[in-house]
DNA sequence: GTCTATATAATGATAGAC
DNA sequence: GTCTATCATTATATAGAC
């Protein structure tokens, strides 16, 4: 029995790096066999039903290091300012400054996006949730706050699809400078529409 | 010489719809002759280089809807926001309020994006061109009003996203409708941030 | 301009040795 | 747990008749 290759979390980085590059429906399994640098018995062995049971568990492990990036900041000590700074960093970090595209895209966009719709629509409630609990935190009514996690998220995805569109990553950036300000901002006085 | 199917217009249009259902990479020709009623031969007859081709010819195809849908509210009589309320109204039906995908960010994300460049590129600019030309016309700084014309389509394409993996097309009419209000709005006074 | 039939390559997936 | 070898299927693309 020979020893293992790589580590299960490994393997989930690299898969999800792939998928990220190539797209769901882009990413053969002869591609994931040269980016993991296993088999396709290997690949076969560890997920039984193929590239869906691949990308599930990739959805699974990013799914458990949102929860980190975007729950940690919310523990630590600091404003709500600063712990949405740190989060758009980490966010800013992860998307390499607009030029890495999301693996949740990615998957919402693939033949088989329905078989992932559960764990998409978690990921993405996730998210949101975070920002929604930093609005509340500061002080916004939930309602706002809620919405303002929707805008946050859609303005991430967006940016990263306009960026790769045209091969432009500064609109990714101003959307991340923006959501710093816009994001826990207090709630505008109504103003009349006449 | 038999005589012809469909228009070009016509395949056009329904590869369009193809693309936009599929995705790009998840369309084969069989896809495509099924979708068109057209066999494969006749497809090679009119897009001798296979699908590369026929994604190209739909998007040079989407650039001119887009002069049109885009353009056309420009040309007509009334108040900038009358004319951004008739873009929205028409990019609101041609996403079908957000159950629909986006050819752009669906070639975007391809596996042959970076063939699809030039021209993804020329249709985003086309867009943000439009709402930038309105924002000025409204009395918006040139910058200011460039950045709400990348904020609008970048809102668009993200809410389609986002939709796409909750399957709740809330999120596409909350963005539509704050952008009507938000796009032209006059330019903020600069706030304190002490 | 369309069709049927076919060539060629790539794909997802499996069998069995070690 | 990994490998080589192989399978059946599907993919893109072409040939040639009408």
């Amino acid at each position: 029995m020979p020893a293992p290759l790589l580590t299960r979390t490994e393997i989930l980085a690299r898969l999800m790096n792939l998928f990220r590059d190539k797209g769901y429906d882009g990413a053969s399994i002869a591609d994931i066999s040269e980016s993991t640098g296993l088999g396709k018995s290997s690949l076969y062995h560890h997920f039984p039903r193929g590239k869906e049971e691949m990308a599930l568990a990739v959805l699974g492990h990013l799914e458990e290091q949102l929860q980190q990036a975007l729950f940690d900041p919310m523990r630590s000590d600091g404003t709500p300012r600063q712990k949405l700074d740190r989060m758009l960093d980490t966010v800013d970090g992860f998307y390499e400054g607009g030029a890495k595209a999301c693996l949740l895209e990615r998957l919402c966009s693939s033949v088989d996006a329905k078989r992932f719709r559960r764990p998409l629509g978690r990921a993405f409630s996730t998210w949101i949730d975070a920002v929604e609990s930093l609005g509340v935190e500061s002080g916004l009514p939930r309602e706002l706050a809620r919405a303002r996690g929707e805008d946050l998220v859609v303005r991430i995805e967006g940016a990263l699809v306009v960026c790769a569109g045209t091969n432009d990553t500064s609109v990714f950036a101003r959307a991340i400078r923006d959501l710093r300000e816009s994001t826990l901002a207090p709630a505008p006085r109504r103003r009349s529409t006449g």
